[in-house]
DNA sequence: CGACTACTGCCATAATTTGGCAGTATAGGT
DNA sequence: ACCTATACTGCCAAATTATGGCAGTAGTCG
């Protein structure tokens, strides 16, 4: 067997099993080493699959592992269509694939019927103004909000004045021509927005900041006008 | 990328395209060479896959294939969410609330980490100018284009000329600060744009026009700048 | 504590994949 | 009838890569 479709064969093989097996037991049965089997799993994991293994125990196919059949009205699936169509049109790069994607997958278990409207879908996005570049950090930047980790930036405000901090990144605005990370700033000991196009090099820490994001956001949503950096 | 995730991500970039790919699309798309695409199809065929092949057209993933995996990434939750909010803020208030509506169904079937992550998505949508007025005509518009019915509609041209006119509407484009309905003009004989905020009164008529609304917005595309009516 | 299991790093070896080329077949357009 | 675009196959040398074994860590269960 081919390590192609072995991958392949192993969520089928997982599938079949409502319990948890041994990693051990699954090697067997894909016939490769206990080694081979463990990438195999991270392999998998990697691409989306939701596979839990718990010491002691073995693994098992989480469920929520497929979506289930959807069903949307006309005007919800358009609705979500022009989203998709904005996003990829003023997002960034990735995002806009991601949109893409998620719509595949929505597509993929629509029934037939609906499945057409996806694509007979006649709402556009007007074409907008070219967007400020800064492309290349915003996945960095919104995987350091997922993850809630610090980033030390080096930045220019709107005089070109340069300096260099850690903040805590927490959310991000799309405005028509700009793109915002909103963050605790350390160097100001208070929230400030910045525009990514001014952010000139950006490092993920492996720290953890010590508040969680929701808190952060609640509170600057309070406390309104925010000077800019 | 190694080849074992790469067959995960073919199906994955079929599935994105629902029509007739070019294997050296494809193989642009996964970084691989024609000759390693073709053995790649050959494998995913060999595992179930019902993938079409045409000399001369492409490649189509026959609907009904469910190989995993089939769930949202967090990055596609987040583009969603951002869509939809979009949605909510800029498209009309019915449209809103099926962007709404249709997030909540997507949650319904979410695991229930997923799920966190669609409330705790931290990308926002910047606030936009006021959008011109026509709420009420729009979901009469979408109703129309879908259902390729005739519009009589009474319009002021942008010198405030009232004119009386039927139309084919076949799209809707949702610019920063106006929308306007692109159809086919029976007074002017041909294509124009309508803002909806100078559509001054409207009947759907119950007559179907006589051309799909798919070849019309072809053609459309194809004709390129239209004169404002 | 001990047994079982998930997981990671390292490394030499072996296997597999890869890409290029040359050639065939089929569909659609002119 | 011809031309272009595409799907598809065989072959082969080169090299990427997967593999398995071992050693070690960490978590769960009893």
């Amino acid at each position: 067997m081919s390590h192609a479709g072995r991958l392949l064969d192993l969520i089928q093989v997982l599938r079949r099993h409502r319990h948890p097996v041994t990693g051990r037991a699954l090697a067997a049965e894909l016939g490769v080493s206990l080694r081979t089997l463990y990438r195999d799993i991270g392999a998998l994991q990697a691409h989306g699959a939701r596979i839990d293994g718990e010491p002691g125990i073995g693994y098992v196919l989480r469920p929520g592992f497929m979506l289930p059949p959807l069903m949307f009205s006309e005007e919800e699936i358009e609705a979500l269509v022009l989203g998709s169509r904005w996003v990829a049109d003023r997002g960034d790069s990735r995002l806009g694939v991601a949109a893409r994607n998620a719509l595949a997958k929505i597509a993929a278990v629509l029934p037939a019927d609906l499945r057409d409207d996806l694509d007979a879908s006649t709402l556009l996005v007007g074409p907008g103004q070219p967007i400020a570049a800064g492309d290349a950090e915003l996945p960095t930047i919104r995987q350091a909000i997922r993850t809630e980790r610090k980033l030390e930036i080096a930045y220019l405000d709107r005089y070109a004045v340069a300096t260099r901090r850690v903040i805590w990144p927490f959310a991000l605005a799309f405005f028509d021509r700009v793109r915002v990370v909103v963050a605790w700033c350390e160097l100001r000991q208070s929230f400030r927005h910045f525009r990514t196009d001014r952010v000139v090099a950006l490092a993920a820490l492996p720290v953890r900041y010590p508040r969680r994001r929701q808190a952060l956001a609640k509170e600057w949503r309070k406390v309104g006008d925010i000077p800019d950096p």
